[in-house]
DNA sequence: TGACGTCAAGATCCG
DNA sequence: CGGATCTTGACGTCA
């Protein structure tokens, strides 16, 4: 079973993607970016083979404007190298990737024009992958689209647009239940009659239900059976109600108590679980270093990347989280994520910030010259009498930090949060 | 016509 | 001027 993430990691320095808008999208402009973003790709697949994550969502925003008219340059030509680079690291490391088109690309619209737009997005997706040089278990994860008054022929439209595409998209599709329209059921139908993969949505399925006397367990092992040798393993989506929002949203973190209960709940064998969740990387992380024992040293560097966020809210708490993990020969996962996911509902309470902010002052308190002691003490002076939050003070660290290249910092989430 | 979802770019405000 | 914060863009469907 792999755990991973979709799109975008947090503390990892220099992963970012950047775009630009459609007026400002000259060739120029355009090679600069995926150069850029061929790079911050690669740091996100370093950074994932480090701490054993092997199941990633490659973001569509990759090559910018990628399906659009704009798009003019020979990307896959000019960067062919990079590309072909990037992917050994993937297949080396045993990593599994896919993509995934936004709720816009819609294969079945009646409008051909949509269609077009949508089937040029789909090559290029697969275009993205076939340069990495990935085979046809590196999915393209799509949802069938809209309804248009009568499901039935709109699920016909979707298969017959199925028909068209080229062997290169068909062979990496697989079809998403929707929150909305596309149930599970539905899906297993055009997933049967197209002959591709059904992956599974839990949350989705919660908010738009097939049948409610099933459960997740049953459509996993039933969606299971749409996955071919050639497909890979089999792959689900599993995201947490967010708690305020409306039904369908996503939470920021995976709670590990829903999770494990969840995993607890499977039968057969474990699909591959790709999280949708705000807090991305360090979900992923947290699910992982749960599932198995990963040894101490994995929730030691865990603890050294939560400890300031927890120190904000409690010196209580992060004393304690010190404590539990004392004991070498022990691996307290499920203990350390359940105190930090506690301590972390709180939100930071001022005379702790302080604390916490003083504390990742004392890595530059020796380096740092008069005038920029002047500015942390002002920017912490203008948060202790209220007249900011406390982003200003943890931004101007976060500049320190990078300016004195402290990693132990820049690798945390203190800044991030 | 706005809401939906997502992210960074772009624009504007502030000291 | 730099940094913080607000708005826009890019996409298609549906109420």
């Amino acid at each position: 079973m792999k755990i991973g993430y979709a799109c975008l990691a947090i503390a990892v320095p220099g992963s970012e993607m950047k775009s630009c808008i459609l007026k400002n999208a000259g060739e120029e402009r355009l090679i600069g970016l995926i150069g850029h973003n061929l790079n911050a790709l690669e740091t996100l697949i370093d950074y994932n083979v480090r701490n054993g994550i092997r199941l990633f969502r490659i973001s569509s925003d990759l090559i910018p404007f990628g399906s659009s008219e704009a798009m003019t340059i020979p990307w896959s030509e000019l960067f062919s190298e990079k590309l072909a680079a990037v992917g050994k690291k993937i297949r080396d490391s045993g990593m599994r990737v896919s993509m995934h088109p936004g709720q816009y690309t819609v294969l079945n619209s009646p409008d051909s024009a949509v269609v077009k737009r949508a089937v040029t997005d789909l090559e290029y997706h697969a275009k993205v992958l076939d340069s990495l040089g990935l085979g046809p278990e590196n999915k393209l994860v799509l949802h069938t689209g809209g309804v248009y008054g009568d499901k039935k022929q709109a699920a016909r439209r979707f298969l017959s647009a199925y028909g068209g595409l080229s062997a290169a998209v068909k062979r990496r599709l697989a079809l998403e239940n929707d929150d909305k329209l596309f149930h599970i059921g539905d899906v297993m139908e055009s997933s049967a009659a197209a002959g591709i993969p059904a992956v599974y949505d839990n949350l989705h399925n919660a908010v738009n239900p097939a049948d409610r006397a099933r459960s997740d367990s049953d459509w996993i092992g039933i969606s299971r059976e749409t996955w071919k040798e050639a497909d890979g393993p089999q792959k689900i989506h599993y995201s947490q109600q967010h708690p305020c929002k409306k039904p369908g949203a996503h939470s920021d973190s995976v709670g590990i108590g829903e999770f494990s209960e969840f995993i607890r709940n499977l039968s057969g064998t474990p699909p591959d679980v790709m999280l949708e969740v705000k807090d991305k990387n360090l979900s992923a992380l947290k699910c992982l270093n749960c599932a198995s024992n990963r040894g101490i040293n994995a929730l030691e560097a865990e603890w050294a990347r939560y400890k300031y966020l927890v120190l904000e809210r409690s010196a209580q708490k992060y004393l304690a989280v010190r404590q539990l993990l004392r004991d070498k020969t022990a691996y307290p996962a499920h203990e350390m994520y359940r105190m930090i996911e506690a301590s972390l509902k709180a939100p930071a309470a001022p005379e702790a910030a302080v604390n916490a902010a003083q504390h990742v002052w004392g890595y530059f308190k020796d380096k740092a010259g008069p005038s920029e002691k002047k500015r942390f003490e002002n920017a912490l002076g203008d948060f202790v009498a209220q007249k900011t939050g406390i982003f200003p003070v943890k931004n101007l660290l976060l500049a320190l930090a990078r300016k004195y290249r402290e990693d132990y910092l820049l690798n945390g989430y203190y800044f991030y949060f």
